[in-house]
DNA sequence: CCCCTGGCAGCGCC
DNA sequence: AGGCGCTGCCAGGG
């Protein structure tokens, strides 16, 4: 007999959802593409070419794996979600596409004052729970589309939740702002393109999103440290969706050391207590139930002929329940440090000049 | 067929 | 947190 959690339990149970819409505008310049908008954004980004598009919304493309062999493990696997073509042309599409940055900081690791330089290129888009991006300017009287033309002009402005007022953000002063203490951080809106992927991603799984990671792998020498996604602004049992696209890479997961004080007895075993999952091309992962309080996983280092693979793009949704999250994930995953751009012709990524404007 | 060796993965320490 | 250096394993070649 199978076990009870099974996909079909989960595409039983089907979840009615409100249409939402896009977060940000759909621009046309005439016969050219269109963009993603938002004066958050460096740059527009692009909205997918409509064959790529097309395809992704009829994802998944396979059922998926349960793995929850082990203890407090809780894992989805889809092999792949996305058709290993369409991934290989939204790994195209995203590193040319999105704004990246290389985050650094400094930590005191015994005393001494280290310079970290993540190993790898990131970028975030969302907002917590307790805001939301809205276009205040649509509810106030109709000045705004004679004096901006709104083909141009950035939409949606972060507001409250529940009171749909707007927040400031980007360290507003209070003086300028009585009495409402805003983000730090400048909060983005999903683009479209990654719009599309995070509301297929909750249809299929019932879980909501309100953010997207995404982290650029460019080679082997690029990774990250074994590390569980248990911050306490996702709250209890967290649900995330992680998508890989172009090479692939180990992914290593491994049961948390037991804590001193309790009477467990340690994985000593080679296979229990650790797993290793290839991931390819279009493949999803979820991870869900107590999986982040319990396990660790990193993407490790690889070498040698396993070194220049072309790189991987990892593209991450979770739900930050509260500020702390929008705030922690702004200055981790964007940083202060300058804006990256994807250069095809030097394959590699360069700084972002912002133009200059006559 | 066996042994040697290089390369790579993994781990511990800073 | 990540980099580096050490070690042990494994595959492939001689």
């Amino acid at each position: 007999m199978t076990k009870k959690r099974t996909i079909d339990a989960y595409f039983g149970i089907p979840k009615a959802k409100k249409p939402r819409y896009s977060d940000t505008q759909v621009v046309t310049d005439g016969e050219s593409a269109s963009y993603s908008k938002h004066a958050s954004y460096p740059f527009p980004i692009p909205h997918l070419p409509d064959a790529l598009e097309a395809e992704i919304s009829g994802s998944p493309a396979r059922e998926a794996r349960v793995i929850a062999d082990q203890p407090d493990l809780d894992l989805l696997h889809f092999e792949p979600y996305i058709s290993r073509s369409a991934a290989r042309q939204l790994f195209e599409f995203l590193r040319s596409e999105l704004p990246f940055y290389r985050v650094e900081y400094d930590i005191a690791r015994g005393g001494i004052k280290t310079h970290i330089r993540t190993p790898r290129w990131t970028t975030v888009f969302g907002v917590d729970e307790t805001a939301r991006f809205e276009d205040i300017r649509s509810a106030a009287s109709g000045l705004t589309a004679d004096v901006l033309p709104l083909k141009d002009a950035p939409k949606g402005e972060v507001v409250d939740a529940r009171t749909r007022k707007q927040i400031p953000v980007g360290k507003p002063n209070p003086k300028e702002t009585p009495g409402q203490k805003g983000y730090k951080a400048i909060p983005r809106p999903i683009p479209y393109c990654l719009d599309l992927l995070r509301r297929s991603t909750e249809a299929v799984t019932g879980c909501n999103f309100n953010f997207c990671l995404v982290n650029y792998y460019a080679s082997g020498a690029d990774s990250i440290s074994f590390h569980s996604d248990d911050e306490r602004f996702l709250g209890s049992l967290p649900a995330i969706a992680s998508f890989s696209l172009g090479a692939k890479r180990d992914f290593l997961m491994k049961h948390k050391p037991p804590k001193p004080e309790s009477g467990e007895t340690a994985c000593n075993s080679t296979s229990q207590g650790s797993l290793k999952l290839p991931l390819l091309s279009g493949d999803m992962v979820l991870m869900r139930g107590k999986t982040q309080a319990n396990w660790l996983h990193s993407i490790p280092k690889r070498s040698g002929k396993n070194e220049w693979d072309g790189g991987r793009i990892n593209i991450t949704f979770r739900q930050a329940l509260v500020r702390g999250g929008t705030e922690n994930y702004y200055q981790y995953n964007v940083g202060s440090g300058p804006v990256y751009k994807w250069n095809a012709a030097g394959q590699e990524m360069i700084p972002w000049i912002q133009p200059s404007r006559p």
